[in-house]
DNA sequence: TTCGCTGTTGGTATT
DNA sequence: AAATACCAACAGCGA
């Protein structure tokens, strides 16, 4: 029998401990196992990152490299800077390789990648062997036992997966690794279409990955350095890499007490070192850390436990089945699940700032451009204001200060913000959200993002519309003193814990002795440029009058709720879904639209709003766009 | 078909 | 401090 040389692909399962598809590479017994990361440009230029993912990509990588060579003094990490689907069929050849191993993934854009990369290997004649392992049980299993639906609550979702079977117990670690063979790249390097770059607005550098070769500036296949990645340097004090994942899942399950009666929505968002809850979310994103090993630590330490635990969902293997929940979802609902458009389970809602939608797209494909049509300026200005932590509401800004300093906020919190800027506030759009999310988010999944958004906006999973999260009471019952809001919006820190929630209600003597004045619109007011650069010691007015706006929000959902139809509707799609409102009578609506045309569109980007626009990547073609193009036909 | 129950995590006023 | 009623009332599920 010919000798397996096994390349093996390391994605978003950066980890040694617990990997299926890892352990399937050994099985083969190969002569030769080469362990690769393959620098995407996809990653780089068509998804949102900051320096703070970037930080905690690299941070695996590192980590997962070191853990490579402890095992074999020959081998590491080898990251190649080219994507995969040019870059494979090129080392195949160069490097013999007979067998090509990696962890499937369920989004839409990593599904295609894979189909495309599949078939490349076929045609050179190496063999893809996969194993699942980003959730508790397959994705793909679960929907196919939730009779291909969607599963759209945790019930379900326990039904199904109790079908499936149960929960994998954790592989452990490899204790060898084989050598890698030698990495011949005399070759041609393909390098990435560049245009369009989403980040170029957020990126302070020059970007050199690409223009280092395939094997980086030192020849070596180390991982970069956050400053060869031109994004501004991190500020996050939350690391990556599977050595800190495990000592921190260690140190969670020495405590008996919290992991065993752990109950999420008795954990405070206010809480800052150390926060309530875990932190092991980003662990699971980039796969440092696996769900199952994470399930089964507590599980057993639960029937060990003496005393009486919590039980899913509020437990901490609950917050891993609504993971799994959010995946089975997706895998089912395929790409139109991150968007309202073309989804059938996303209830259709008028909100401003409409994502631009590409016309002629017909297909389940993504149809979102990333563009939004800004129908009503004050909506934008409002959304800008959130975005940036200058609403005036200190517990919202508060918020959205940790969120875009630390990449991670409480998942309370993440209800508090979203419910305030779309059903509960300012009724803009859920996916402009998402967009935000999306780009600082440390622990950001595509399907966990969109789930938490629709089920938070009640456009999906959730509908209690009028269970709105007030920004003021809420976290007060948290924090009486503010001192989250105190730690994150320091213009209030001296200011007495009876208006620190309100401040526009503090008297004259109280803000004189905190030294701040409440006035303005935190420096967005016109044409939204100097974000931040407000006038030294103040704090500006609230932007919107919460119990107003909060009964216009309950009128306009309730019209939603009557008029009720889905993403997928033709009406949706062909507009007409104005006439279905205006005869429901009362609510908030998008205003009419001259809307989608690229004037609007220009418009946004005059005023300096840029971080938010994408170009469409789909529409652009590049080598592997057509090459995916080849093999759906010849599917 | 209708009914009643349940759904991870609300706000406010009252006792 | 903590429990309760009320707010105004959705969607999915199973009987």
């Amino acid at each position: 029998m010919k000798e397996a040389r096994v390349l093996y692909w390391f994605r978003t399962d950066l980890r040694l401990h617990d990997s299926p598809a890892l352990q399937a590479a050994l099985d083969l017994k190969p002569a030769v196992l080469y362990p690769i990361f393959t620098f995407d440009p996809h990653y780089v230029y068509h998804s949102k990152g900051s320096g703070n993912r970037w930080q905690f990509l690299l941070d695996c990588q590192n980590d997962l490299s070191a853990s490579i060579t402890k095992l074999n003094p020959k081998s590491k990490l080898f990251v190649l800077r080219e994507a995969p689907q040019t870059l494979l069929p090129k080392i195949f050849k160069a490097w013999r390789i007979t067998h090509l191993v990696f962890e499937r993934d369920t989004d839409s854009y990593a599904r295609d990648r894979d189909r495309v990369v599949s078939s490349l290997a076929r045609d050179a004649g190496v063999e893809t062997v996969t194993r699942y392992g980003r959730t508790l049980w397959d994705s793909d299993a679960v929907v196919a036992k939730h009779g291909g639906k969607p599963t759209m609550s945790i019930t379900q979702l326990q039904a199904a997966g109790k079908k499936v079977g149960a929960i994998p117990r954790p592989i452990p670690a490899p204790t060898s690794l084989p050598d890698p063979g030698e990495t011949p790249i005399d070759f041609e390097q393909e390098l990435p279409d560049a245009d369009p770059d989403l980040n170029a607005p957020v990126r302070e550098g020059e970007f050199k990955p690409f223009k280092t070769g395939i094997a980086g500036p030192h020849g070596d296949f180390r991982p970069e350095v956050l400053e060869e990645l031109g994004f501004p340097p991190a500020t996050t004090p939350h690391r990556g890499g599977e050595t800190i994942a495990l000592k921190m899942l260690d140190d969670i399950i020495a405590d008996e007490e919290y992991t065993a009666k752990f109950q999420k929505p008795k954990t405070s968002p206010a809480a800052f070192e150390p926060q309530s809850t875990t932190l092991l979310s980003p662990h699971h994103h980039f796969g440092s850390l696996s769900p199952r090993l994470f399930y089964w630590r507590v599980q057993d330490l639960i029937s060990r436990f003496k005393g009486s635990a919590s039980a899913p969902p509020e437990s901490l293997t609950g917050q891993l089945l609504f993971r799994d929940m959010y995946f089975a979802a997706q895998a089912a609902i395929g790409s139109p699940f991150t968007q309202t458009y073309n989804n059938p389970y996303c209830r259709f809602i008028p909100w401003h700032l409409p994502s631009h939608v590409e016309s002629g797209t017909e297909t389940g494909a993504n149809a979102i451009s990333g563009q939004y049509h800004i129908d009503s300026p004050q909506a934008e200005r409002w959304f800008q204001r959130w975005k940036a932590g200058l609403t005036g509401f200190p517990w919202i800004d508060a918020l959205m200060r940790q969120l875009k300093h630390d990449g991670w906020i409480h998942h309370l919190g993440r209800h508090s913000v979203a419910c305030f800027l779309t059903r509960g506030g300012c009724y803009v759009h859920w996916e402009r959200g998402a967009d935000v999310f999306e780009e600082w988010l440390l622990d950001h999944e595509p399907a966990c993002n969109a789930g938490n958004w629709q089920w938070l906006s009640c456009t999906a999973f959730f509908s209690q519309y009028f269970r709105c999260y007030s920004p003021i009471a809420f976290g007060q019952k948290w924090d009486k003193e503010g001192l989250f809001v105190r730690r994150w919006v320091p213009e209030l820190k001296d200011l007495d814990a009876k208006y620190i929630y309100e401040p526009w209600k503090a008297p004259r003597s109280a803000l004189d002795k905190a030294g701040v004045r409440i006035e303005g619109d935190g420096g967005l007011g016109s044409g939204g440029s100097g974000i931040g650069k407000r006038e030294e010691g103040t704090y500006p007015e609230p932007m919107i009058d919460f119990n107003e706006r909060r009964k216009v929000c309950l009128d306009a959902m309730k019209t939603a709720y009557q008029v009720g139809i889905n993403g997928d509707d033709e009406r949706v799609k062909n507009g007409t879904w104005r006439e279905l409102f205006e005869a429901a009578g009362q609510g908030e609506m998008q205003e009419e639209d001259h809307a989608f045309s690229d004037a609007d569109v220009d418009h946004a980007d005059d005023a300096e709003h840029v971080s938010h626009k994408r170009k469409v990547p789909v529409k652009k073609e590049g080598p592997m766009d057509r090459h995916f193009k080849k093999i759906k036909k010849e599917e």
